[in-house]
DNA sequence: GGTTCCGTACTCGGATAGTTGTTGTCCGAGTAATGAGGG
DNA sequence: CCCTCATTACTCGGACAACAACTATCCGAGTACGGAACC
């Protein structure tokens, strides 16, 4: 089970957004320098971000990306999930029912199994640690050097 | 995210296992026929298991496969690790360090960024969740006609 | 008749192709700022 | 001086390759049964 290079890109641009609130919009191409990301991939996944309301795009010559709500408002989960899709990592297909299960009258099956249930329950905890934490938490704890140094480098980049 | 198909085969196969305990060993084309699943690829995923120490393989024309220790000592997490591997899903690249970061002096990032902690919290919880769960309580928590289903049906086979 | 030996059939184990999903790129359509031209 | 309009530069959105991972399969190593030969 893996998770996409994305999620990083997401988080880490979201929270150079934050930073760099009042120089808003910024466009995909001066985010991308920032990490050093390419730019076109990064712009299909902050497109991911807005399809789900947590960036905001504004087109033109003066356009890019802004946070599209307060930093207190967005959660890690929304992230995570804008990004990787609202699907759950363990996909059930039912195998007990086929093979020795298949004979079986209707109704045999009717609930779901303990593999699911317990699947889903650790799933569950998972995305509740997520949503526990905002992207204002994580700009709480970041070093305290890091809007300076975001905002110094993205003022040479605009040079 | 996306969780293999093994994971599912695994944890079904594994509870056939405990309850046919007694015919043991099982071997592959028998167990893939339980649940109509691919055999040769099915085998690749006990394999897993048998390194991880969960299955016990006998070779031989007798030969087959068994859990190594009692229900109440294997895990969900015992299983989901050996087969989708130990790595963590959220793989952190340090971007941070590339691009603003990369002129930075040494130590500036010795401290994990926030986003690594986070992710990682939420994946504990995840795995703790897991770990809790036995497949001893999946055989409890099974439809009671369960295990005689499997019992039947793989008398049938060997017939 | 009992014992030993060998061939056979069936099993695990690791190395090898096919298919799906993710990563990365490119190009066309649309939009707002910019500058020129005319009223 | 103000308004209109074309140009330009930037974004969005979808369509198109490259890569990796998952899925699926084939052949070699090893073991127990069955039968034949021998004592």
């Amino acid at each position: 089970m893996r998770m996409g290079e994305g999620v990083e890109w997401g988080l880490h641009c979201c929270l150079a957004l934050a930073w760099l609130e009042d120089e808003a919009p910024i466009p995909t191409g001066r985010l991308a320098a920032l990490f050093n990301l390419p730019p076109v991939y990064l712009k299909k996944r902050l497109q991911d971000l807005v399809r789900a309301g947590i960036l905001a795009s504004v087109p033109g010559v003066k356009g890019g990306f802004r946070l599209a709500r307060a930093p207190e408002r967005i959660t890690l989960l929304d992230v995570v999930t804008a990004i990787e899709g609202r699907d759950e990592a363990f996909r059930c297909n039912e195998i007990r029912q086929r093979g020795a299960g298949a004979e079986e009258p209707e109704g045999t099956f009717a609930k779901p199994c303990g593999v699911v249930i317990a699947m889903r329950r650790a799933e569950l905890a998972w995305r509740r640690e997520l949503a526990a934490q905002t992207l204002a938490d994580l700009m709480r704890e970041a070093a305290p050097s890091a809007p300076g140094r975001t905002r110094r480098y993205y003022a040479r980049l605009t040079g």
